[in-house]
DNA sequence: CAGAATTTGTGCCGATTATCACAAATGCCT
DNA sequence: AGGCATTTGTGATAATCGGCACAAATTCTG
């Protein structure tokens, strides 16, 4: 009767999640480096940056290969490269966002995508009012379109902004025409089968857990 | 040298951080069997609807008290009764919105932190042209009244949502004028000091930690 | 060029976190 | 009432994770 919850699967078993959500945030310190003109970088300076300590930083690189100098550091061009490229961001990603109420129409507007290379390309609505729309550089497709769009287009990235009584049956459809990674913001944890990956975005829970140390 | 990053105090010692972060979670998901007009349920239950084990759930629970009945399960509006007050949920929390850009304006019209027990009761915002709107039913107040504002009202909660550049500069003045508990939307995560709590949200950051498994 | 100063990569260990498993308590059924 | 089925709370155990500390490699300094 249990049914016992299953661990998400490791991509590659042997680096653990917490790890490689750590690594985009090495990347974006690495791009701002880079930006300023830094050369090179030790994990000493990276960890007072990001408020962890330095030994953290080079076990979690250590999983992916030797990318540092004994007595120097981390080319910081180099570093930044390697990391682009462990995560897949040497290359675009197809997004498309489902739900275009008002939340989705935020997402949609908002800029901070596209420069990391996100490119959001469709967005989907069941609103007979909405469809049609132009959202930011967007027309709105019927949710009918869905799985049409996800196959020709290939899209393996979604971010699910619906109402909350729809997201399970949504991100169903979604896994069904190959997404396999989901942004979602609604207030619920759907269930995804092996090998998706899911991110919940919500910031009420956030909320939730400050006020206990409030009291 | 170093400066060794110190870990945040913890509020009651014995509650691991870890285990605060799910207690939302668990009040959610009885808020909505309270609303189906379930009377009791188990721990097995309850692991099976947010898939984690039922230990995990009893155990976090033991950190708190004893809410259970053997044999029978736990009663749900006594257990949501109690995380609610464990939380300091069991009161209206006042929050303020710094920054009233794009997305500014989408948290203070979103309305999910309403029914929640949030009030977001004031906005700020440096910009002249953006100063006295009215967005939601707040009207946007001058940076320069921070500070007396967040004194007057007693508020210990804010959501910032400035440029990247300022994130730093506006986080030290919310502590400055008393607050302990910020939700930055900026992509990146400020210094704060001992007993504040801080939760970011950075869709971006989950977007590249996923891209990760579509290699 | 020699010695001092840095800094990486990693084996090892300690801390934290999750899970197991079982005694004790309760409810249900006949 | 008695036996069986459930389910909690928790001590013990296992798995995961973070950090120390040091050899090895490199740079710097005079």
């Amino acid at each position: 009767m249990a049914g016992k919850p299953v661990p998400q699967r490791q991509h590659r078993p042997e680096v653990p999640e917490v790890v490689v959500t750590r690594l985009p945030q090495y990347v974006r310190i690495l791009g701002r480096l880079e930006q300023e003109g830094s050369e090179v970088v030790s994990s000493q300076q990276l960890g007072e940056m990001l408020q962890v300590t330095p030994a953290q930083i080079r076990k979690d690189l250590s999983y992916f290969g030797r990318f540092g100098k004994q007595g120097r550091g981390y080319s910081v061009r180099h570093l930044l490269e390697q990391l682009r490229e462990i995560l897949g961001l040497d290359t675009h990603w197809d997004v498309a966002v489902v739900g275009v109420g008002r939340l989705g129409r935020a997402i949609i507007s908002y800029p901070g995508f596209t420069p990391d290379g996100f490119r959001l390309i469709a967005a989907f609505d069941a609103n007979p009012e909405v469809i049609g729309l132009q959202v930011g550089d967007l027309t709105v497709d019927s949710m009918e379109r869905l799985e049409e769009l996800f196959r020709i287009k290939r899209i393996r990235i979604a971010i699910v902004a619906v109402p909350v009584t729809h997201t399970q049956a949504v991100v169903d459809r979604l896994i069904e025409c190959g997404v396999r990674a989901i942004l979602n913001y609604t207030p619920t944890s759907p269930q995804v089968s092996k090998g998706v990956k899911l991110r919940n975005i919500d910031p009420v829970l956030s909320l939730q857990s400050m006020t206990y140390y409030l009291t």
